[in-house]
RNA sequence: GCGCUCGUAGCUCAGUUGGAUAGAGCAUCAGCUUGCGGAGCUGAGGGUCGUAGGUUCAAGUCCUACCGAGCGCACCA
């Protein structure tokens, strides 16, 4: 338990003592106040006041006065129908205390230790582009993944390849028609493919016989057999290797790989399974599951042409994933225009008996000003493209900082800080909310950003350098200033909002607490001096700034971003 | 038509699950460096929280209706 939830329940038995034996308050009873000088906590009565018949300001009055206050406990005062408690020096003591002990584990806690999450996020198509859209995808997967991990879930991260669709047969189709002598070198394959892809898809809009055509190939690609089979593996490969190449540019935490294309077996005799015990009907020569009386519409499984769909290969990948790694939860981490299809998996599964909870955790998709990205049209923006402009504005900017660094040192810094901009504004945001992506936004390096955060660790680590001592202060009786306060209290309430985002799998509210940690950093730093503070002083408000740094570094680690000593 | 999501300052977003006087960033304007890093800090202006009802001691938050935007709803993934 960490000091602030300790804290928290001392003060709910003071408040339990005072109150009297008819009531047990809970966490969700108290607050903080809205403004700092009312406090650290605040206990509202107006439950106690309809309950007891009398008023909340009364209440408050009596119960402040028969409180006994010491220890972590400075004060506690009525303020109209509130009880507000007031944090001692001794507070922020065990606060600095157990930071600088539990280090880089500060804010984790074990409540996930007894129970495993498959979390499958990173599921782009093959023979199509990544664009911006896709990293919301990766980097929100990526960020629960270490989020769940620092409250000790086991995790099981996985990627899923899309190798198989109706689109890939249509990039197949598309070369043979009208590149198949072309000489593709290495770096041109992937965008040759995404080219591909957007030219067949607006060539034949209204072109019954080449429909037909890509129908016929992607019967071959799903039979492995006939002569398109070849230039698939191939054209596969270009994107595999591709992908497996970003992933690991990112850091894409993921224990296993699933392909579509390797599911087609189990999925046909899931299907006849499916049929046979009458879940799966037959309807205008296609099979599908009807859904209706759950209001889920009807899944739809195997097309009139025999040819599996989408939703009937996500049955096998679940039953796939759970004889390989049986985990008590599965999250799938999908864009919200799936919400209906990830219902209709989920029901259907239950209807053949499979018991493991599943959610999906949605977030919706990323536009442009001119609306929706769509790989078919080819309005997207790419995120090669993104990661390019920011490394070299990074890179930019830091050059007119540091004229004298070397190459290698220029390179790196720009690198972390490109990241970091790309990183922080894809998981700032609520996921239910669309982020309308705008280059001049995304390339912005000042306000609520990544490199502002980054900032702020490499200011911190330049006080830690120069203040010439690694000697840590156990006290904390000077940190009295507005200002020192509310860092302090910051720090506190970093486990709480690490493990609210674990359960909300929101991983927004990490972004948001450590903005709000660096502004509370740099209004302390920008109005309080630490290297010239006098003796006591100046250890305690040293001793509060690098456990702000370690704080930020825990933070910043699991949303991905690396810290830079300086920039 | 049915369903899901969203609507808070000019723009982009928070708002701790119903609590005290609705907060940030950007943009605009005015300041701050012979003091630890100005990618920073301080201040100002800017709000009928989409609209109308309801629930209650208390509503940006919950309920209902409506308005607006986006997405989904049988052979795409």
């Amino acid at each position: 338990m960490s000091v602030a939830q300790e804290a928290k329940q001392h003060i709910l038995q003071l408040i339990k003592t005072a109150v009297g034996k008819e009531y047990t308050p809970s966490m969700d009873d108290v607050m903080r106040p809205p403004k700092d000088d009312m406090g650290d906590i605040a206990f509202p009565c107006f439950d106690l006041a309809r309950a007891r018949k009398q008023s909340p300001q009364e209440i408050a009055i009596e119960l402040s006065a028969n409180m006994e206050v010491g220890g972590w406990i400075k004060q506690v005062k009525a303020q109209g129908p509130y009880v507000n408690f007031y944090y001692s020096p001794l507070f922020a003591q065990a606060v600095l205390q157990e930071i600088s002990e539990k280090r880089e584990k500060y804010g984790t806690s074990n409540v996930g230790a007894q129970k495993s999450i498959m979390v499958e996020y990173a599921q782009p198509n093959t023979h199509k582009a990544i664009h911006v859209g896709h990293v919301r995808n990766f980097l929100v997967g990526q960020a629960l993944v270490q989020v769940l991990r620092a409250q000790r879930y086991h995790v099981i991260p996985v990627s899923y390849i899309n190798d198989l669709g109706s689109h890939v047969a249509k990039v197949v189709w598309g070369i043979k028609k009208w590149h198949q002598k072309e000489e593709i070198i290495k770096e041109d394959r992937v965008a040759f493919l995404a080219r591909v892809y957007a030219e067949v898809s607006q060539k034949i809009e209204a072109d019954e016989g080449a429909k037909q055509e890509i129908a016929k190939i992607f019967q071959e690609l799903e039979s492995l057999k006939g002569p398109s089979v070849a230039l698939w593996k191939k054209t596969r490969k270009w994107s595999v290797d591709y992908f497996k190449a970003l992933f690991k540019e990112l850091g894409l935490p993921i224990d296993a790989w699933y392909f579509e294309s390797d599911l087609v077996v189990d999925t046909k005799n899931i299907v006849e399974d499916l049929i046979k015990k009458g879940i799966a009907i037959h309807s205008d020569g296609a099979w599908l599951v009807d859904l209706q009386s759950e209001k889920l519409g009807v899944n739809l499984l195997v097309r009139s042409d025999g040819t599996l769909l989408y939703n009937a290969k996500d049955l096998a990948l679940a039953f796939r994933k759970e004889e390989e790694y049986h985990p008590m939860q599965s999250l799938y981490v999908i864009d919200a225009r799936q919400s209906l299809a990830m219902q209709q998996l989920f029901s259907t599964l239950k209807r053949m008996g499979f018991e493991k909870e599943l959610a999906h955790v949605s977030y919706e998709f990323v536009t442009t000003k001119e609306g929706a990205m769509a790989s078919r049209t080819g309005n997207v923006i790419l995120y090669e493209e993104l990661r390019d402009r920011l490394t070299v504005m990074a890179k930019e900017e830091t050059k007119k900082r540091h004229p004298d660094w070397e190459e290698k040192k220029l390179k790196k810094t720009a690198r972390a800080i490109a990241f970091s901009a790309m990183r922080f504004s894809m998981l700032r945001q609520d996921l239910e909310k669309k982020i309308v992506f705008d280059f001049d936004e995304a390339l912005a390096f000042e306000g609520c950003t990544g490199p502002y955060l980054l900032y702020t660790y490499a200011r911190i680590q330049s006080l830690k350098k120069k203040a010439k001592t690694s000697k840590v202060s156990l006290s904390a009786d000077h940190l009295n200033h507005p200002l020192e306060h509310a860092l302090w209290m910051s720090l506190a309430s970093y486990p709480e909002v690490l493990f609210a985002a674990s359960q909300e799998h929101q991983v927004s509210f990490i972004a948001h607490y450590l903005f709000d940690l660096s502004q509370k950093f740099s209004a302390f730093y920008n109005e309080l001096s630490v290297l010239q503070a006098p003796g006591g002083t100046r250890e305690e408000r040293l001793a509060l700034a690098q456990a702000t740094g370690q704080v930020l570094q825990n933070g910043l680690t699991l949303l991905g971003i690396e810290t830079i000593p300086s920039m």
